[in-house]
DNA sequence: AATAATGCTTTGATACTCAAAGTATTATTT
DNA sequence: AAATAATACTTTGAGTATCAAAGCATTATT
């Protein structure tokens, strides 16, 4: 089964390749011109519910002080809120405005669109078995690095 | 099937959130410590056989004059080497040194274990499905911006 | 011979990233 | 209660990554 997986290999290599250029592309044909990929990212990952700085660091796998400076311009072009806690007020919150909130919706499209094009010409027992695929190379990734894979 | 999608989609996030940094570790594991992310891609590219700058800007959707910088440096550290072309002097072909070719086969090995811990633990058709899958999403790509993707 | 087109490099500017040092706050130890 | 440690975040310094636009050779077209 080499072929398989050069094949599969390949795919996957081109897939990602692409995919940042092709979603940059698409997010700027929206209304949020001003917002670069590491921001999209970092909108995406706030989501709708308030976070601390840590937590949105460890998903997006950056640290603490790379994603100050990201919060800095996206406070600053209005996207996002920053709050100190008021129980402990080492952390930070951050939020998402309406704006912010607002482009998020926009992202979330973008990868439905993406995620309804493969599913939709495949049935059900198709999904499982392409659902399983990226859950075996998540597990690939987990076993060789455990300590570093936030769940 | 929303749910199937929202699963997909949260796999495929992840997924891509972890690759870079998971694949950064693993290859600062080999004997290759002075190569970062993109010389790393950028050897990929090249891969055993001369290519032409703009063939490789294009393959990794960067822009030559960046390429340029990483080309600059691949060679300083002797992974690279950079030659006119003699039939046409506009043309610049890179080539993989020794050193470049080693670093090209651990890089292919991570990738070959990645693939090959997925199509393990799945039968023949479920293969099938899974190229079948990513090819979706290639295709996907490609019918959205059609001019922007090298085939 | 003049002009256009092509392939690459250089330049200037911004973004992204990290490690390490610094600040403020809370928790723990003595 | 005071000193120390731990935690959460920000700032700083430095290198990499990226692009658009201008510049340089070389080749093709007019």
């Amino acid at each position: 089964m080499k072929n398989t997986n050069e094949v599969i290999n390949g795919l996957i290599v081109n897939m990602f390749n692409n995919l940042l250029v092709i979603e940059k592309n698409s997010l700027a044909a929206t209304e949020h011109k001003d917002l670069t990929m590491t921001e999209w990212h970092v909108l995406e990952q706030i989501g709708l519910t308030r976070k601390t700085m840590t937590e949105v660091a460890n998903q997006l796998k950056i640290t603490v002080g790379t994603l100050t400076t990201t919060i800095n311009r996206l406070v600053k072009k209005d996207y996002v809120t920053r709050n100190q806690a008021v129980d402990d007020r080492r952390f930070v919150y951050i939020e998402l405005t309406r704006k912010g909130q607002l482009a998020f919706k926009e992202h979330e499209l973008f990868h439905k669109n993406m995620v309804k094009s493969v599913v939709d010409k495949l049935d059900e027992s198709d999904n499982e078995v392409l659902i399983n695929s990226i859950d075996k190379l998540t597990q690939f990734f987990k076993q060789q690095y455990k300590d570093q894979i936030i769940p």
